[in-house]
DNA sequence: TTAGGGTTAG
């Protein structure tokens, strides 16, 4: 090689190079090219490799990645940097969080290219005493006010739920782009706080800077978990005004906004009437259905779209089991699934996800032993979400002795999920055993275990209301229970008793009734019931399941007020109308 | 020799 002219090893490169950008579709292939490379003994010019290692881990070829990283002679920042980006973007934040220590190990200096992905992957792991590190080490590198660096700290700081941090970051930061501005957005509508991600981009338009698709599209899906149509419907209207609608994004944005309203037939003729359709789009509405109990219509649309849709994937599939879970439709429900399994695309064999389906699907039924077998005989590792599902089922068909079994397992693969510990103690609860409902109680305390903060969401006059249990922080918190205790005595009078079954400690009766009548959705019933217009229903979200005492309340007050109450909890849609729900309760 | 933001279910 040596006696190689010049001119010709530089044509040998150009030609690795033309190889490398059109055979970079398989680990494989790039592999066989590195091979060859080798093989020609030429020196490996540095822009061959970053080029080879940056198709390796846009392809999600993580272990030859470092191998080809491991090979290299004092690799440079930027192939660090390459390394990190390739572990993050792969959803390996320890490996990338790995990559940075025994980069600062080795003192090769960080550059600012360096810290977006080592944030983000910190954000991404939920030690952070991590993050807090790195930012010092941002702070000593004098980076913190690069502005792609101070956006992601400004989301990790979401993400670990610091909003002193978050805040203060990115209110000092000087200039704030776009993307800063839709990272954050982004970040509190996927971290529980759709709320903040309404009101900034509030601030967004306030501050000049123009919202483009992607902002459009957070805040619509911030709606969607708040359950808020006129907002979502006003920030539609704004993108059509300003140009920045006709994008399948969007327009699917919206789409879950009407499913997640339970405004299902706006959402079916929006469906129809979108110039564009994909997988997405589909099974969003597939899946909207199901979560309104509309099952039949959730499996027609599953035929339609095997005839004439695009190809169906894992998450459809989540769509029509769900269907069938709402409708008790076991054999349905058996014949999807053994569809997946024997289905030779990739995409369509069952994850964990679709087995709790089917957990949940015949724990709902009744059939807990064949639940309990089908677990056994899984081919993967049941997830707490399997074991979740059927413990709920021993819960709603008070199987102690089987829920006690399936806690077990569940507590030694998931000990801090409070949901688990309280499924627990309301079946314990429910069966009048209290001495056990008192130890969970205090084994929860002694852990640290801490529950979810239950709480509803109510829109009207454009605003957005949010209640926690037993809040009294509402401005209308006075009336809001003065309507409560009007309502009760009513209700009481024609036949309503609390059920506190599901009441977690063992106090006396009045102290539970208290309790009982003091659960978000009830309050923000009551909230519904003092302002939204008459002809209008009273459409409330919530973020847990909702309990049994609030969903026989509910039908009450849906008789005796004669409005239309929309309950939206984590498992579905309830339509209370004149003392009935649609979901006939089955939940 | 390179950078940050988005939709679907549970």
């Amino acid at each position: 090689m040596k006696s190689c002219p010049k001119q010709a090893l530089s044509i040998t490169k150009q030609a690795f190079a033309s190889l490398l950008s059109i055979h970079s579709s398989h680990p494989n292939q790039l592999k066989q090219i590195h091979a060859l490379l080798l093989t020609t003994g030429i020196s490996i010019k540095n822009s061959l490799i970053t080029q080879l290692l940056t198709s390796l881990t846009v392809l999600g070829d993580m272990p030859y990645a470092r191998q080809l990283f491991d090979e290299m002679h004092k690799p440079r920042a930027y192939l660090w940097n390459t390394l990190i980006k390739g572990y993050a973007k792969n959803e390996m934040p320890t490996e990338a969080a790995a990559v940075y220590r025994q980069m600062h190990t080795l003192n090769v200096r960080p550059d600012p290219f360096t810290y977006p992905f080592v944030v983000k992957a910190c954000a991404e792991l939920s030690d952070s005493r991590v993050g807090v590190a790195v930012h010092v080490h941002v702070l000593k590198h004098g980076l913190d006010f690069v502005s792609v660096v101070r956006t992601e700290l400004t989301v990790m700081y979401v993400k670990f739920g610091d909003a002193d941090s978050s805040d203060y970051l990115f209110d000092s930061m000087v200039e704030k782009d776009l993307v800063a501005w839709n990272a954050l957005i982004a970040a509190y509508a996927q971290n529980g706080l759709a709320v903040n991600a309404v009101r900034l981009f509030g601030d967004m338009s306030d501050s000049g800077v123009r919202p483009d698709a992607v902002t459009v599209v957070c805040v619509l899906s911030a709606c969607s978990h708040l359950g808020c149509l006129e907002t979502g419907e006003n920030v539609y209207e704004f993108a059509r005004r300003e140009g920045i609608d006709c994008n399948i994004f969007v327009d699917n944005a919206l789409l879950d906004v009407f499913v997640k309203c339970g405004n299902i037939d706006m959402a079916w003729d929006w469906f129809e009437n979108m110039p564009h359709r994909n997988v997405i789009s589909w099974s969003t509405m597939i899946g909207g259905y199901a979560m309104n109990g509309e099952s039949e219509k959730a499996l027609a649309l599953f035929s339609k779209m095997q005839n004439e849709g695009p190809w169906p994937n894992d998450v459809t599939f989540l769509g029509v089991l769900s269907a069938c879970s709402h409708a008790g439709l076991v054999r349905e429900g058996w014949s999807y699934f053994n569809y997946m399994v024997q289905s030779h695309d990739e995409n369509v064999k069952p994850r964990k996800e679709h087995y709790a389906c089917m957990v949940d699907l015949l724990g709902r039924s009744g059939h807990l032993e064949e639940a309990y077998n089908f677990i056994k005989s899984m081919p993967i590792d049941p997830d707490p979400g399997v074991w979740g599902a059927l413990l709920g089922a021993c819960a709603a068909y008070h199987d102690t002795e089987l829920g006690q079994h399936v806690a077990d397992r569940l507590l030694e693969i998931a000990p801090d999920v409070a949901s688990y510990h309280i499924l627990l103690s309301n079946m314990y609860a429910a069966g009048g055993r209290w001495h056990y409902v008192e130890k969970i109680r205090q084994k929860m305390r002694r852990k640290g275990v801490k529950k979810v903060t239950a709480y509803s969401s109510i829109e009207f006059d454009g605003q957005i209301h949010v209640l926690y249990g037993g809040d009294k922080l509402h401005p209308q918190s006075l009336i809001i229970y003065k309507k409560l205790e009007e309502l009760i005595k009513h209700m009481k009078g024609i036949g309503y008793s609390p059920n506190t079954g599901s009441v977690f400690h063992d106090v006396d009766m009045e102290e539970k009734e208290a309790a009982l009548s003091s659960h978000s959705e009830k309050l923000a019933i009551a909230l519904g019931l003092i302002n939204v217009r008459h002809e209008l229903p009273i459409r409330v979200m919530k973020n847990l399941r909702t309990c049994d005492d609030c969903h026989t309340f509910s039908k009450f007050v849906s008789k005796i007020s004669m409005r239309e109450i929309i309950i939206r909890d984590k498992s579905r849609f309830h339509y209370f109308k004149n003392g009935f729900c649609s979901c006939k309760d089955f939940w």
